[in-house]
RNA sequence: GGCGCUAUCGUCUAAGGGUUAGGACAGGGCCCUCUCAAGGCUCAGAUCGGGGUUCGAAUCCCCGUAGCGCUACCA
């Protein structure tokens, strides 16, 4: 059964680039009825936090997209440290004892002329050498001993870039624990990964290079190698990689949660970056992204993610507002009424006969409104009439009933709905229509007199729907009370 | 600097030797209409540059260029 993960380290938010390798993973996962394991990679003590650890769950849990098990990789240091020992006596590692002040130095020699592959004298130090510094409590930091003596080199088959090669004598002495005694990431990570049974290790094309150094490690610790896939990077508008500093909260998942986002529709946007069904469709559901998700469809070309943060309107890609209108509008209204009531929760709207009472009345006006609607937040922004009597007259509104005859027009009709027995979208379309006549006027005026006395808004949905939407009594109550 | 990866409309993408280079978002216009959306129709808009290979190249090869990644005792 394959295996795939999904490796945060929690040193900041969940962005979206991380969601989605987590969706590539979650649809690869359910795709071939595999297992997802959330591993959190926290082996940098100082740079983890609680609220990073949080905030990418909290951000995950809204994808809707569930793990199967969960792991914290700082948990497993023993098993790390005990894989170290084992390089080390195999001869595939050595202690480098350099003193860690003249880490700049090395920095500044890689921009030379040569790349920095070892640090010079400390692979050749006998093992009894080693042992008497380390005993004499010199520290160090242990290294990886590439096999350059080979001559040849690593070579494996990406999924999605196919096949991938480097000599030996490109790659450098890498460390796997620090002086501190701490793991590195590629020791942690490649050992979990054996260790957790990982089969298909999917992430995002900035450890392509690493590969290399993984599938070393693989190696020297007498493991299988699980396959490896890399996905482009998603960029900002700017064409740089995305980061939070750099472009702020729009890159943060729990951001697009906030503005009123669909999870499926979240999820089929970032699904569409870097992939396609190949067929033209766009808008896809979760279930129709598991059937037709394949890793060889995957992109080899960076993504852009387009925003522009100095304007209000367009804080986030226009593609991903409108694959979420679309959403809004196509998903069962069942399945939107949670997220509905979550949004009132929050706003303070939501009433207690919503859940029996008056729910299907709630589905009735939710579902008339959400045609017009672009995100969730839109019904707490511009539904207010219809849960609320005290709701305000915007300005374009009013001047509709300030329009010629139309406030006596109104306050006419309003009696005549009085009257008629059967308060139905067809008698009132009726009645309003013949009161036009009669008084010599278009119909479009007390349509559009009657939407902004009822809704406090020139926009909405058809006039008729929303008389029986606001009911018979309140109807008449804001009509008479022109 | 070294080592890689990538390159189709503004953006996301389709076309993996033969198409008027297709679709979607965004933009323009028209239709529908009680408003606003939605929907329908429509216009504009791309193969980074240069060389090969081939009857034929967006597609294969090479060279440039650009972008990105890695080059940490970060992940």
């Amino acid at each position: 059964m394959n295996r795939v993960r999904f490796a945060p380290s929690p040193t900041g938010f969940l962005h979206i680039g991380g969601a989605r390798t987590y969706i590539f993973n979650w649809l690869f996962a359910r795709s071939t009825g595999g297992r997802m394991v959330l591993r959190i990679d926290d082996t940098d003590a100082e740079r983890s936090s609680e609220e990073s650890l949080r905030s990418i769950i909290e951000g995950l849990e809204w994808l809707e997209l569930h793990w199967d098990e969960q792991r914290y990789q700082s948990k497993r240091k023993r098993i790390h440290l005990e894989a170290a020992e084992a390089l080390l006596a195999k001869g595939s590692a050595y202690r480098d004892f350099t003193p860690e002040s003249t880490v700049e130095n090395t920095k500044t020699q890689a921009s030379s002329r040569t790349a920095w592959l070892c640090n010079p004298g400390m692979r050749e130090i006998s093992r009894e050498e080693s042992d008497r510094r380390t005993s004499a409590g010199d520290p160090f930091v242990l290294r990886f001993r590439v096999p350059r003596e080979r001559g040849d080199g690593v070579l494996f088959k990406d999924l999605i870039f196919k096949k991938q090669f480097r000599k030996f004598a490109d790659i450098e002495d890498f460390a796997l624990v620090r002086s501190n005694g701490d793991p590195t990431y590629h020791l942690a990570s490649t050992v979990d990964d054996c260790d957790l049974g990982i089969t298909h290790v999917i992430r995002g094309q900035d450890h392509l290079s690493n590969t290399y150094k993984h599938i070393l490690i693989f190696e020297a610790l007498g493991r299988g190698l699980p396959r490896f896939g890399h996905l482009p990077l998603l960029l900002g508008p700017d064409g740089s990689k995305l980061s939070k500093r750099k472009h702020g909260p729009v890159v943060s998942v729990t951001n697009y949660r906030d503005k009123g986002f669909l999870p499926c529709a979240f999820v089929n946007y970032l699904s569409l970056l870097g992939w396609s069904p190949k067929d033209n469709r766009e808008v896809l559901s979760v279930d129709e992204l598991i059937s037709f998700f394949k890793t060889d469809g995957v992109l080899r070309t960076n993504a852009v993610v387009q925003f522009d943060e100095s304007s209000g309107q367009k804080w986030a890609d226009p593609k991903a507002l409108w694959l979420n209108a679309q959403h809004l509008r196509s998903i069962p209204v069942e399945q939107l009424l949670p997220h509905v009531e979550t949004e009132f929760k929050r706003s303070g709207w939501w009433k207690p006969e919503y859940e029996a009472g008056r729910r299907d009345w709630l589905i009735a006006v939710v579902d008339a409104l959400r045609s017009r609607f672009t995100l969730i937040t839109d019904f707490s922004l511009r539904g207010k009439a219809y849960f609320d009597d005290a709701f305000n007259l915007q300005e374009k509104a009013a001047s509709n009933i300030d329009k010629e005859g139309a406030r006596e027009g109104l306050r006419e009709l309003g009696k005549r709905l009085d009257a008629v027995d059967n308060f139905s979208e067809e008698s009132v379309e009726t009645t309003l229509r013949s009161l036009a006549e009669e008084r010599g006027v278009k119909p479009g005026l007390l349509i559009n007199g009657a939407r902004a006395a009822l809704t406090g808004q020139s926009v909405g949905p058809s006039v008729f729907k929303v008389f029986t939407l606001i009911g018979r009594e309140r109807v008449l109550e804001r009509l008479t009370g022109l």
